[in-house]
DNA sequence: CCGGCCATGTAATGTGTTACATGATTTA
DNA sequence: TAAATCATGTAACACATTACATGGCCGG
């Protein structure tokens, strides 16, 4: 009967504990705030607020509207979560779809190996772009969680800017094989 | 009936198109060279492969023992290996539980951030050894994909090095929240 | 008054891991 | 000959997403 761990429990809480509110702002919260690290689907986290809500650990206070709950963390709850994040971290094998193509790329051809990593560039600039964004947000409010935000955030800008670095090398590499093979003989 | 995209396929075909070898092997082949950003379990490769032979993309042979086989890509395994590259990416939303226990840190304690931060040195520390290593013998073979193999590895170099900047800075950080708070008043 | 957002919830589905079961072969 | 590794496979389980279903509320 080894306890499961429910890293969405996590993810709620912690939420929570930083300020209370309903499962749908919950979402938006985590999609905006974690969301360069974390994610949770609304089918995740109504069943888990009504179980947390059964346990204790959070309480549930009719919203300002009809037919919504603003939730908000119990004192059970900030212990529950303090011995939550003491748990081991059980993370997912990595499975990267990108790397996995580029990896076979030769069956894929430079071209389209380049088009890979011109949305890759995409991506990494409108993520970088957002997280310097929230970095000078949270500096800005001053909260007491702010420094533990801004390491995470931190690593995201690092590693985004490491992307963008490895994009150009890569481009680069492509550039000299294309140039290689291509003009002298194909195959 | 739209055709689910069995990322496990792209990964099977396209260790079997470097070099054809059993199950078991795969799976090795798949964690050693694949393993930093891609990973199968048995519980995957048996079925996949059986599957892939069925619909004439692999071949099996006796392999050496009695007991096992060797696959081979066939010419149509080959042609669908290029036709799954080109398909869309679909990445599975980001689950990082290091970051996740550290942008809640406040309600972990200095201390176990920082262990926290140490785990992630020596992870990030052994990768890039091994990353390096990788490279240093994909440039002696001279394979057809090495490029391609030396584009990826790259990626992994380069993010793990900006992670062991990223544990010295959130280090620094930490530290500096620790004598501010505690010389003076607790909470 | 209609489109879009706020809000909650469930069921189906897919995906992938873990544990189990079995046995051959090599190595110490 | 015992332990480790090679080798294949299945069943149970856990986890999460997606799609669906429903309805209130607000702005143009």
């Amino acid at each position: 009967m080894a306890a499961p761990t429910p890293t969405t429990d996590i993810a709620v809480l912690g939420a929570l504990s930083v300020e209370p509110m309903s499962g749908y702002e919950l979402r938006n919260a985590i999609q905006d705030v974690l969301g360069h690290f974390w994610s949770e689907s609304f089918g995740q986290i109504y069943p888990a607020l009504n179980r947390l809500r059964e346990q204790g650990l959070v309480d549930a206070r009719p919203g300002e509207r009809a037919s919504s709950s603003v939730f908000e963390i119990t004192a059970q709850g900030r212990a529950r979560l303090s011995e939550l994040l003491s748990s081991p971290i059980r993370d997912r094998p990595p499975r990267n779809g990108l790397m996995l193509r580029l990896f076979f790329g030769r069956h894929l051809g430079v071209d389209q190996c380049m088009a890979l990593l011109d949305e890759t560039e995409a991506t990494a600039r409108s993520q970088l772009a957002h997280l310097r964004a929230t970095h000078a947000e949270v500096e800005r409010e001053d909260l007491p969680d702010a420094p533990y935000f801004l390491i995470t955030i931190d690593l995201g800008i690092r590693t985004s800017e490491a992307t963008l670095e490895w994009v150009d090398a890569a481009r680069e590499r492509l550039r000299r094989l294309d140039t290689m093979t291509s003009p002298l003989e194909q195959h």
